[in-house]
DNA sequence: CTAAAACCTGACGTTGACGTCAGAGGCAAG
DNA sequence: CTTGCCTCTGACGTCAACGTCAGGTTTTAG
């Protein structure tokens, strides 16, 4: 298939796959007249790209993994690069689940000051004193 | 406290500080020659600032949730954004989650791989046929 | 054949959270 | 007073993952 289809069926840009290629994270076989095509499979190679972006690695980093990732060729130097990368996604989740309790409870406490009428009436300013300032 | 102070007991720069007040983040007084300085409680938000920061967020949005997070003052509205943070950052780690269990089962693979020997030995090069192409 | 779509390369623009450098003060110690 | 560290305000640099535009070729539809 061509970019603009494999585009459309992986949601990503024609412009994000180009990079890709530059970056050497998705090759492309070209026609004669130099259009990319790419196989089935490529569909598969994006959403792993993609996915591992998600998860925060770099172009580099995965261009570093993939080899280990798609054919399990691993040596042991890449396999202590994974295990860097795996804790490194583990400490993202921590953190993200410590910041979710935060909001969580900042949400509940937040709700529960509506409820006591802090401050739940859109229509009244914040005007705590409603006429003690010396006017104009 | 001066920057420099705050910088080293949070861990952040000295530049990053400066950022923050730029974005409204973080307020400071001026002694009369212009130098900033902090109360203790600027230690807690720096860090509350950097776990926001990590959560994901950008410095408008914590700026405007701040208000919320501090005081507990919130408007219906603030509540919803807060809440809309809240789903994101829920499904950063549902993302994360599922990138880490991908690379653990690749690690799991490759670390097979390894034992049986597929390409543990990082002085062979990857010649699978070692003689069979016509010499130079 | 022609027009429209899709594709190509190349190159500059964008965004956020800072890094870094330059030049000019400020402040405690000797 | 001078040395030396800290601080100040600009202001430009960086980095990654693309977005976007220009100008030209290829493929497809009619």
């Amino acid at each position: 298939m061509r970019v603009g289809e494999l585009a459309a069926r992986t949601g990503v840009s024609v412009r994000a796959l180009r990079y890709y290629e530059e970056q050497h994270l998705l090759a492309a076989e070209r026609s004669p007249s130099g259009q990319r095509h790419y196989p089935e499979s490529a569909v598969d190679r994006v959403e792993l790209i993609q996915q591992l972006y998600a998860a925060g690695l770099s172009s580099k980093t995965i261009v570093e993994l993939m080899p280990c990732v798609l054919d399990g060729r691993a040596t042991p130097e890449l396999l202590r690069r994974l295990a860097v990368e795996r804790d490194r996604i583990g400490r993202r989740i921590t953190d993200l689940t410590h910041a979710l309790e935060r909001l969580d409870s900042v949400v509940t406490a937040a709700g529960a000051n509506l409820l006591t009428g802090r401050s739940c009436r859109p229509e009244a300013r914040e005007e705590p004193r409603p006429s003690r300032s010396p006017g104009t």
